[in-house]
Parts: structure tokens; sequence; C-alpha cells
RNA sequence: GGAGACGUGGCCGAGAGGUCGAAGGCACUCCCCUGCUAAGGGAGCAUGCGCGCUAAAACGUGCAUCGAGGGUUCGAAUCCCUCCGUCUCCGCCA
């Protein structure tokens, strides 16, 4: 959410700012609005004061055991007016209230202007694809050659966009979450943390999920009157929801947490894209990074996180490019978004594999999530996450560039621990009866 | 699932329709005192927003906020309703 002073002081740079993203926001009644706001606030708490004087004095008139009814004839003449002043500042601050949720971040001036994808910039890259002397396989033929990715059978227990992997598939699922958890605990400075799946809607607005993106999540109903609960569509959710509405101590940050979690993507707009294998699933798991930082410190946070999700990729020795996201693919919520690509032999091409942000004072002033700053007074923190990384991505990443003439996968050196020493994945086993 | 109790400032905790944004304590900040071991005295100390002043603060003033939302009333922390949550007992259970 944005400042409202900002935009009430400085609305025309704010519209500019926001038009970049490529959607330009129609700000016509906003001045207007804004005026109204102002004339009818001060008049209802102009009211209010009177209300409340003459109500005080109506105590103190009845506390002496005096008569109080001209009094009371007084504060019934403003009743009306007052009536309908609350109401329509009521009406009026929701609607401001219902902008301010539905407006994204402004842009960072370092992220370039530009349409959609295609005017991202690239930062690096590192790593070098490697040249294959065979036909190279998708991870879907591989898989299934091997016995143990099935996509049919997933559909039959759920439907579309499910996976069920076997044996040393899951294994190696499993030793991906555990090697990227290992390697941000004991090498990043990150603490674990285990957080619900399910989250309400004030977790969601907290993130910037709500209200404006409910179609892309699964949503689970409940009793007549009780709240309905969703499913998280990332771990950014409930984990950059543990200091809303908290006055952090000053000592306590930078917090920086990591969190392995499935997430739920019902993928309303994504009909028709990437259909085929793991890239685009209903459910995924992935490892994510959450810190919790020093407004001062945002931007140097965003690099050290970046850096983090990339070594990652390093240490399974994937290459890679980072992607500085353009004002037109910049998420709703970012200030400023770095994309990792990781490169899949089969679509001979790079793939998003990590999405990491720094979304300044935007989620925390919804959140209400503050500190205490050097002057003892409460400040909004910045918050930032990226994932470190995206785990069945990482998997499929890890199948097609560790593929082999005879439709086997050399395990990565860091994972073999993770994989009972085992060095690569090729016997079938669980084949289909 | 059944029965009961409860939700107040950073924390603990009083208040039970009127001058209450809220006693008292702890913590914290500043000042004074004090040559010692978590000593004493004084002052300050919630958040958001509006308006005024300002380069911006500080400051002044008003409004709102005692889990959240509605209601009753001239007036609600206090009464009523709904929701959220916590605790205790019983039942059930991975």
């Amino acid at each position: 959410m944005l400042d409202i002073q900002l935009l009430r002081s400085q609305l025309d740079s704010v519209a500019q700012r926001l038009a970049s993203r490529g959607k330009p926001i129609d700000f016509s009644g906003f001045t207007a609005l804004e005026a109204e706001r102002k004339t009818l606030q001060t008049r209802t708490q102009e009211l209010q004061n009177q209300r409340n004087t003459l109500s005080r004095q109506i105590g103190m008139l009845k506390g002496k055991g005096e008569d109080a009814s001209a009094v009371l004839a007084q504060v019934a003449e403003l009743k009306s007016e007052l009536e309908a002043a609350e109401a329509r500042l009521g009406e009026l601050l929701g609607q401001f209230n219902a902008i301010l949720a539905a407006l994204p971040n402004l842009p960072h001036e370092s992220v370039p202007v530009g349409s959609d994808e295609s005017g991202n910039l690239e930062q690096k890259r590192w790593g070098t694809p490697r040249a294959f002397d065979f036909p190279v396989q998708d991870h879907v033929d591989l898989g299934e050659a091997l016995g143990l990715l099935d996509f049919a059978t997933a559909t039959k227990i759920a439907g579309a966009r499910f996976a069920v992997m076997k044996g040393p598939f899951s294994r190696l699922h499993r030793a991906l979450a555990q090697f990227m958890l290992d390697t941000h605990t004991a090498e990043h400075g990150y603490t674990e943390v285990y957080t619900p799946y399910l989250v309400n809607a004030d977790s969601l607005f907290g993130t910037g999920q709500l209200p404006k993106f409910e179609e892309d999540l699964f949503k689970v109903p409940r009793g007549e009157d009780a709240q309905p609960l969703y499913l998280i569509p990332t771990a950014e959710v409930p984990v950059t929801n543990i200091v809303r509405d908290e006055i952090l101590a000053a000592g306590t940050l930078p917090l920086k947490l990591v969190c392995h979690t499935p997430c739920f993507r019902s993928e309303a707009g994504s009909a028709g894209r990437d259909t085929r294998g793991m890239i685009r699933q209903h459910q995924f798991d992935k490892v994510e990074l959450v810190q919790i930082v020093h407004p001062e410190k945002s931007w140097e946070a965003h690099e050290e996180l970046t850096r983090h999700a990339e070594a990652i990729l390093e240490k399974l020795e994937l290459p890679y490019r980072r992607m500085t996201l353009c004002t037109g693919d910049l998420g709703f919520s970012a200030a400023k978004t770095y994309d990792l690509e990781v490169w899949l032999p089969a679509q001979n091409t790079y793939r998003e594999i990590s999405s990491c942000s720094n979304f300044e004072a935007f989620q925390a002033r919804r959140l209400q999530a503050r500190f205490r700053n050097e002057k003892n007074k409460p400040e909004l923190v910045h918050t930032l996450n990226g994932s470190a990384l995206a785990v069945g991505r990482t998997l499929v990443a890890i199948v097609e560039n560790y593929q082999n003439a005879d439709g086997s996968i050399t395990i990565p050196a860091v994972l073999r621990p993770y994989m009972g020493g085992a060095g690569s994945i090729g016997a079938k086993i669980g084949a289909k009866a």
C-alpha cells in the first residue's frame, strides 16, 4: 500500500511512476474526492467535538443533580447533521481505502521502463550451457521413461497440473529442499521456520495477494459464518505475516527467515501455458527466503538475498542468468525484482526459477509491521523475499541438464550426501504394471 | 463437539454507562541525589489521522482507537449482537 500522504501531496508524480507499469491509472476523480474528504472530515470532527463537549456538560450537570434538558436539546440539534456527515465520511474513506488497496507499488528508480517481459534487462550470466552430443530429452520424457514421473496418475487423483513422483525422483525432490535449507541456515544466516499452509484473508491482504488477485488462489470455504481460509501461494505469505501488527525492538532487525512449503496456485490466467511437465503446477514446493529489515538497509539486503539464491544454483552447477524485471513485468507489491532464470536445454532457453524482490514499505504498511527506530518511534520496516529456489523447477533443471545419453541422470556432487551417496539415477524401478 | 471464564498501552494490571486515552506497577528516556553490590527523588513515556504552524521537524489543537465489526445512548473500555482469539473442564482424536 502506498502512503496516502504521498498521494495527496504528489499525485502527479505518483500517477506518472505508476503509469510506467503499463496500465495508466485514472486519477481524475481523486482530486475532487480528496477535496470533499478534507472539508467533510474537518466538519465532522468539529461536530464530534461539539457533541463531546456538550455530553461532558450533561455528565457534570447530572453529577451535581442539576437539570440538563437545555443541553440535551442542544445536542439533539447536532444529531442529524453529524450522522449524515459521519455516514458520508465513512463512504469516502472506504473509497480511499479501496483505491489505495488496489494501487501497485512504485517501481524503484533503477527499474528499467518497459511494457512486458521483453523489456527485462539481463544483468549477468553464470555458467555455460552444456553442449550435448546426443538428442536432448525433456524432463517429462526422461522421468516417464524411468518410471519415476507420472502425470497420468496425478491427473486421475487430482486433475491437470499435478505430478506424482516416485523413488529417486521423490528423494531428489526431498534432497533439494534439505540441501537448500541447510545451505541457507548454515551459510547464509537464516532461521528456519515452519508455518501454516492455510492462511486467512488478513494475511493475504498484508502481502498484497488480496483484494486484487483472489482468482489466483485456492479458497477453502468453511462453515456458514466462519471466515474462509486460503491455501498459500507462497511461503512469503505466512512468513512475512509473522511480523504483522508487531512493533519490533530495534535490535531484532534484520530478521532473516527461510521456509520450505508447498505452494498452491490456481493458475487461472495461465490456461494453455506450460501445460506439459512440472514447470507450472497447481502444487509445487519452494524454499523461500524472507528478510525484514531496517528501511535504510533494504537495497543492500536485496542484493544479498539474490546472491543467496544464486549460490544454490552455483552449488548445483546450473547455468543461469539474472534479469531485472522492467516496470511492465514487475509484480504488484514489488519496488524491484530480480528474476533468476535457469538454463533448460530441452527448451533451449532460460526459465524463471527464482524471483527476488524488495517491497520497501509497501507490504509493511498493509501489515502494520514496524520497529522502534533511533528516536524510539514506531516506523515501518522494509520487507523482502526470494525463492531459493522453486524445488520442482530445480528438479526439472537438474534432470534436463544432468541427463546422459542412456537416459540416466547424474546427481550433482553437493546432493549426493542427501541421496544416500548415489551418483546417478538410472535404474528403472516402479514401472507401470 | 459440549459447558464455563476471559480479551485494556511495550509488558503486568485496575476501571463495571459520564469530567477516562484510561489508576498503579514493571520496562524505557531525561534530570537530581548517591563512592559499591538489579538504592532513592522528580519529570516524561500509546498509535493512527485531521487541522494549524514549519523548509521539515518539534510543537499546539481536534477526532478516532480499551481483540474486530455492528447496535443502544446526549454520552460506551463499561450494556446488547455477530465474528476472531485465549484459558479451564468434559468428550473425541492424528
